[in-house]
DNA sequence: ATTGCCGTTGCGCATTGCGCGCCGGTCGGC
DNA sequence: GCCGACCGGCGCGCAATGCGCAACGGCAAT
């Protein structure tokens, strides 16, 4: 018998002075409470109850154990009522892995508003455009943007989706001309990103065939941050392919001229990664949905894509 | 599975940073551990810890809870050590119900020396010559002093004899006589005890055919108190018709002297009673294995009696 | 004397307990 | 780079314990 149960149901017969009563209320058998008060009873070695037919009474150390349970109980119930409510409402820290330049850009205001919502809610970001060992560094959640989950041990939750824009500044188009096939880029001077390992193969598709078309581009300048090679683009450094979110302001602005659009690879997608575990968090759980309800499968920086 | 065993277990795991490990140390097999955390995790609907394949680490809540099983632990067995500690060493309080007289002449000091044993308890005698509801009253144990236990739903110990002693003082003899047959007692002067019931009625023992002989003595002092009746006796106010521990001590000195030896009734028991409850504590169960070994079958005043 | 309620116990049946063996996966040693 | 050892999880078969039901003895009130 359970020893938390057979405690509950000895501390049941006490506060009701019955055996009979205990069972009704806590809805067993009334020999299952016999039983269970008997088994404390040989376990422990000692009489907690003195029975009279008629009325039952605590011995002495039936008085000690009886409020140590009561404790006991007390402080058990407490706890599950701790760590279950972490499964129902959001709380405690929720440590969050993305990658730097997305989250600048469109997680900074989303994610203030959630936080708002859940005042027993801490958040640790880490920005960060490595592609981390989510359980190995602890984190809850990350938020991964690539055209392939190939970590198959995880969830993969899709939010959004991007694609790679093409573009340069107009003042650039004016200079160098504009491209017409992927190819001619490599007369060009491109902006390269560093992240994406050694090897800078930019990809592209036929639009009749559907081939991919890959492109060893050069260029003078190289980072491993999508801002900078932005801003680059924009004052007219050369062409820069980069994610859609990236460039969808200075489109609209008209900043940024999009080229070789027919050219364009499929889009790849925006992911929620988490742990496989039986049990979600509520505080991940939450996140996810309101990440997914953010942007959809239209999210602006498409929008402001397709519009050009 | 039991839920404190589960605690365990999982307590365990965390401290073995590994299930097989901890199964190891537990003594049962893995499957046993893994589907322990399992439950736990799901009864509480969140993940406790996070496992890699080659190393675990606690979640968040986990680690929580993983604080609170402790302490929750450690009370646990606190809490059975103190009780169980109750049923191998006597501690506690000690309640003891004891006839009067008796107790005052024999139990005084044999008890004094018994306390002294054991520290940690305490002990509250009640004296009272009523036959009091050992159950009902509360008391732990307590000394009847009968022919027969009639109160079968107790648990009855012989810890010794002692048998009615008829005596008078010497000067009580000289003046009016020794009656040579219980029926002589009927012109005599009978110091009676009240505390029998109201039939008064002394008991003797036909010595050749073993037939009891009941005689229904009179006299003008009856009180409800041995003490008063043994002093009265010794005073040469009367015969008295009681217990040889009462009487022994004058027996002894001369001041009394036992008369219709032949006569005496068969010995009646002094014993230990208790409510028959599956776990006799430490405290009860040592005070009466020491009035057993106090006394036994051959008690001081027996042999007071039988020298005379 | 009878009735009703008490706590306990025996019984039959279903449930859960356990250990065992296997699986996919990872890491260390050779 | 490959193989063996070990990890945690899971399914299986068997045994043990769980439960409710009903009967029993005891006690108090009627």
């Amino acid at each position: 018998m359970d020893r938390l149960t057979a405690m509950e149901m000895f501390v049941r017969v006490v506060s009701a002075k019955s055996f009979s009563a205990a069972a009704r209320q806590l809805g067993v058998s009334k020999s299952v409470v016999s039983k269970a008060v008997a088994e404390l009873e040989d376990r422990l070695r000692a009489q907690l109850l003195n029975r009279t037919t008629r009325q039952m009474s605590l011995t002495e150390v039936g008085q000690a154990y009886y409020d140590r349970c009561v404790a006991i109980l007390d402080q058990v119930s407490e706890t599950e009522q701790i760590v279950t409510s972490g499964s129902r409402c959001p709380r405690g820290l929720l440590r969050v892995s993305a990658p730097m330049t997305f989250s600048v850009l469109n997680l900074g205001w989303p994610l203030s508003d959630f936080m708002e919502q859940y005042p027993e809610l801490s958040l640790e970001l880490t920005l960060n455009d490595r592609v981390v060992d989510i359980v190995e560094e602890g984190f809850d959640l990350a938020i991964r943007i690539s055209r392939r989950l190939k970590d198959s041990n995880l969830i993969g939750v899709k939010l959004s989706s991007a694609r790679t824009v093409t573009c340069a500044s107009p003042k650039y188009l004016e200079q160098f001309g504009e491209p017409q096939h992927p190819r001619e880029l490599l007369k060009h001077h491109c902006l390269r990103y560093s992240n994406l390992g050694p090897a800078q193969e930019w990809s592209f598709r036929d639009p009749e065939t559907g081939d991919p078309i890959q492109v060893a581009v050069s260029g003078r300048i190289i980072a491993n941050n999508g801002e900078v090679l932005r801003a680059a683009a924009v004052k007219g450094d050369g062409i820069i392919a980069g994610p859609s979110f990236l460039a969808a302001e200075d489109i609209r602005q008209g900043r940024l001229v999009p080229i070789l659009k027919e050219y364009a690879a499929p889009p790849f997608g925006i992911y929620a990664v988490y742990p496989p575990n039986r049990h979600v968090s509520a505080k991940v759980r939450r996140l996810v949905d309101f990440l997914k309800g953010l942007w959809g499968e239209n999210p602006p920086w498409e929008e402001a894509c397709d519009v050009c």
